[in-house]
DNA sequence: CTCCTTGCGCAACCTTTGGTTGCGTACAAC
DNA sequence: GTTGTACGCAACCAAAGGTTGCGCAAGGAG
């Protein structure tokens, strides 16, 4: 238990934006307040399989990472998708999925690299 | 707490693949198996900052999904990389992130037709 | 062959996180 | 003013991630 080194163009860049997107219900609702107008917690809970409350502490999760902020209004709390922010995040992924999809082909490549020098040095292996 | 559909294009495919890369530990794992000539759980412990035991059970849940598959030589347990379910991740990865960038600029896009709207209509307002 | 090392698996236990219910409060409509 | 609705707070539960401790099996050194 020790190194953790921080491979390049790889992972643990922003760990707290990525358990943020994580979360399948977060995404969810991520989606619901892109399409719809916004919404409130309540409004929320009533599309997810889950209560309000737990949609309330989703929400404050999100907040703490500034994918959403909200504005209260009245004895409403309506909160919208700061969409700097979901930029941010969807870069994030790509740069991982791409960083990824870059080792298979790389691998794939030495791969046969390697199988060709073995037909040329040793052919009837 | 009810409806909870699933929109075209955007989440909830494969929630069990999310939530399988969703970790930072286990996207580190991945990433050490890319790079190294994969391993064992006592060489990854040995790269990350948790214990074997958690290495292990983080491996259990990448196998569980296909990420990883091991195969026992002696006393050793070597673990390695499913090229072709990695594939898979990333192009969800991909997918999710395209849809957010496609509902961000959709929107930036009304939101700019809209005010052209107001201001052909009503110039001086 | 025996001993000792080392890599693993299993089990118990702790902590954090996602989720629920229950309750009190504030704002709005009647 | 009373009633209804949206919230926030607190207590409580279950599952997930993590640790320690143990016992066992397979290789290597003597």
């Amino acid at each position: 238990m020790n190194a953790a080194r921080n491979a390049p163009g790889s992972v643990a860049v922003d760990d707290e934006l990525w358990s943020a997107v994580g979360d399948p219900i977060r995404r969810r609702m991520l989606d619901l307040l892109l399409t719809g107008d916004g919404g409130t917690a309540t409004t929320l809970s009533e599309q997810l399989p889950v209560t309000r409350q737990a949609v309330a502490k989703h929400l404050g999760v999100l907040g703490r990472v500034g994918l959403v902020h909200d504005t209260p209004s009245g004895r409403e709390r309506r909160y919208e998708v700061d969409e700097a922010q979901l930029a941010r995040a969807v870069a994030q992924l790509s740069s991982v999925g791409a960083a990824w999809d870059a080792r298979l082909h790389r691998i794939k490549r030495i791969a046969e690299a390697i199988q060709h020098d073995r037909d040329e040095h040793d052919p009837d292996d």
